[in-house]
DNA sequence: CCTTGAAGCTACAGTCACTGTAGGGATTAG
DNA sequence: CTAATCCCTACAGTGACTGTAGCTTCAAGG
């Protein structure tokens, strides 16, 4: 009932999702956002199911689902009587990766913490992050193989 | 008094890190490694001092130290009669770094959590995923604005 | 109607730390 | 001598944006 269709900026629906306005342009680009009606200027416009879709990017971009299970996550919630079990799948693989990695990072915590905790603060002759950076074997266990944060 | 030298080929003090043949090279590329000795035929050679070298760069990018911080590692580690006050610095901000990854990852674990107990498996139009990625006001309480891994 | 300033447009380069590829040359064991 | 394995350079691609330059459009005030 409610036809008054009542336009956003792209500055706009960006400030309402929490993104830069590159971003919703990026999103448009790589085919998670349709391409934006224009004004005749050719100013992007968004409306109400645009703002949602781009708030729901958002949201399970902020739970780290990377692009791509994003775009199979909007695939699915566009198809409403297709059973959710794909969608449950997506969220417990990234439900696992999470985890992966917080293991992943408790054992750099360790580490790391027993590097401070044994150094004197000297020279660095005797800095213990220093020698520990040189010569795994001080480490405690961790296999820290994977890089980065 | 070990004058011997006993050169590597880059696959071997490659495998020897832990690290790929274009990795070592790409540390060189960014001055990381210094410019490796030749071969007649071009092949780079590599020493004790240079396996070390790799080694010490594959440790720290191991706990997740960004590579400015490893050059920063390295130059203190050249200089073994400065504090290592600096060297501390660097190690206690990469562990506040891990803790604050660390608490955000254990928040995304929390929500992606309740998101899968809710789900009763059934279609899309019901599926507590889908439905809480399209409002945030079903989350517990996370703030979940950074993104990614 | 005109001006001004904010916001929008495209196109492209840069980030980080690699990884992969194409198209060749070097080295070594048989 | 040949075949297999390694190595070389140079460059493109990854993920998910972010920043910049140089322009155009829009809304509001005078
Ligand atoms: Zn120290
Ligand atoms: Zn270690
Ligand atoms: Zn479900
Ligand atoms: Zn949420």
């Amino acid at each position: 009932m409610d036809k008054t269709e009542n336009w956003m900026t792209i500055g706009q629906v960006a400030r309402s999702a929490g993104a830069k306005v590159q971003t919703v342009r990026y999103y448009e680009e790589i085919g998670l956002l349709p391409p934006a009606p224009r004004t005749a200027g050719g100013q992007r416009l968004y409306d109400e199911v645009a703002r949602k879709r781009l708030a729901f990017i958002r949201h399970a971009r902020g739970l780290g689902f990377p692009l791509e299970a994003v775009r199979e996550l909007l695939r699915l919630a566009d198809h409403p009587e297709a059973p959710c079990d794909e969608a449950d799948l997506i969220a417990a693989r990234q439900l696992e990766a999470v985890e992966q990695r917080i293991a992943q990072l408790l054992s750099l915590r360790h580490e790391l913490g027993r590097m401070l905790d044994h150094c004197q603060g000297d020279r660095v002759a005797r800095c213990r992050v220093i020698e520990t950076l040189a010569d795994h074997s001080l480490c405690a266990e961790a296999e820290h193989l994977g890089a980065g944060l």
